[in-house]
DNA sequence: CGGTTATCTTGAATGATTCAAGACAACTGG
DNA sequence: CCAGTTGTCTTGAATCATTCAAGATAACCG
C-alpha cells in the first residue's frame, strides 16, 4: 500500500485550480488511508491531525474536491455518501449487505456491457452505475455481526 | 396502460400476511399512476382519496409493502427513496441527470452479465443494481429546466 | 358481533447534509 | 518579502427525509 507522497497530494489539489490547505490535505491522506469514507469517518481522521477542523469544513471539501474531480462521491443504497480517490476509471462497487464494507470492482467483463441498457428509451446515457451487494468473506463466515460503519 | 383491477390489489396485499387498509390500496394505486414515485409524491395523491392519511402512515404502508415483498424501493444517489411496484425480476434503472426522470430497463444483454463481477474479492453477491445516468429525450431537447420533481 | 393485534394518527426526534455570516489564510502582484 | 484579493474555514443554525413512540382505531379471526 502505497501511501501517497507528500507533495503530490498537494499538486494535484493545485493543478485543479483549488487552494492548498490543510484540511484538505488531511482529507485526501485519510481517503488514502480509508479508500471509502464518509464525511463522518474522514472528519474523525482529520480531527486527529488538525483538531479545529469542523465537520462543514470536512463537507466544504469534500464538495470542492469532487467538484474539481479529485474525489468520486458514492452512495451506496441506504448508507451515507461515501468518497473514494480512485478516480477516473468508471470501476464499480462491492457492499456487503451486512456489514457495509465496500471494494472495488473493475469495470465488468470487456468493454464496458452494462454501459448499454437494452432500451434505453430515448436517454443519452453517459454513465452506468454498478453496484453489486452480498456477503464479504468476513461475514459470510462469522454470522454474527462483526463490523457496521457508514451505515446511515 | 391497466390501471389495476381494484380487488386484486387487496388480494396481493391479503396474501402477503397483511390487512388490507386503505391507506395502502392507495398507495398502490398511486404507484400504479405514476411507477416510480418516492413517499411525499405518493403521500400527495393518497391524500386526494384520503385526506385524514398522515404522511407517517405512508412511510410505514411503503415500509410494509416494502418488507413483503410487494414493492421494491430504489435509491438513485442524490434522490430521496422511490418506490416501484414492478418487482420480482431484477431490472434496472435510466436516470435522467438533470430533471431526475427515472425509467425501467431490462436487464441487460442475456444472462445478466451484470451480475459476475471480474474479481468478486470473496464476496458472495445476490444482486447486481445498475443505474443508467443520462438525459431524457426531453432534457436533450429543451436545454432549459423543465421538471424537477423528487429531487432530494 | 366482540377480541386480538396490526395499523394508523399525532407529536416529536434523529441524522445527514446544507446554508449563512464573518474570521482567516493561500496565492497574486508589487 | 509584504499587502490585497479571494477562496476557504469556523461557528451557529436550518433543512430535508426518515424514523421513533404512545395511544386511538380498525381489520380479521372465530
Amino acid at each position: 500500500m502505497i501511501t501517497a507522497p507528500a507533495d503530490e497530494l498537494a499538486q494535484s489539489i493545485r493543478s485543479a485550480g483549488l487552494k492548498v490547505t490543510e484540511p484538505r490535505l488531511a482529507v485526501l491522506r485519510a481517503l488514502d488511508a480509508e479508500p471509502h469514507a464518509g464525511a463522518d469517518t474522514i472528519f474523525g481522521a482529520v480531527k486527529r491531525d488538525l483538531p479545529a477542523t469542523s465537520l462543514q469544513a470536512v463537507y466544504g471539501v469534500l464538495a470542492a474536491l469532487t467538484a474539481a474531480g479529485l474525489l468520486r462521491k458514492i452512495e451506496p443504497a441506504g448508507s451515507s455518501a461515501l468518497y473514494e480517490r480512485r478516480i477516473g476509471d468508471n470501476h464499480h462497487h462491492l457492499v456487503c449487505s451486512r456489514c457495509n464494507l465496500v471494494q472495488d470492482v473493475d469495470c465488468v467483463v470487456g468493454e464496458a456491457p452494462c454501459l448499454s441498457a437494452s432500451n434505453d428509451g430515448g436517454f443519452a446515457i453517459h454513465t452506468a452505475e454498478v453496484t453489486f451487494w452480498g456477503l464479504c468473506s468476513n461475514c459470510q463466515q462469522t454470522q454474527t455481526v462483526s463490523r457496521n460503519k457508514e451505515t446511515a
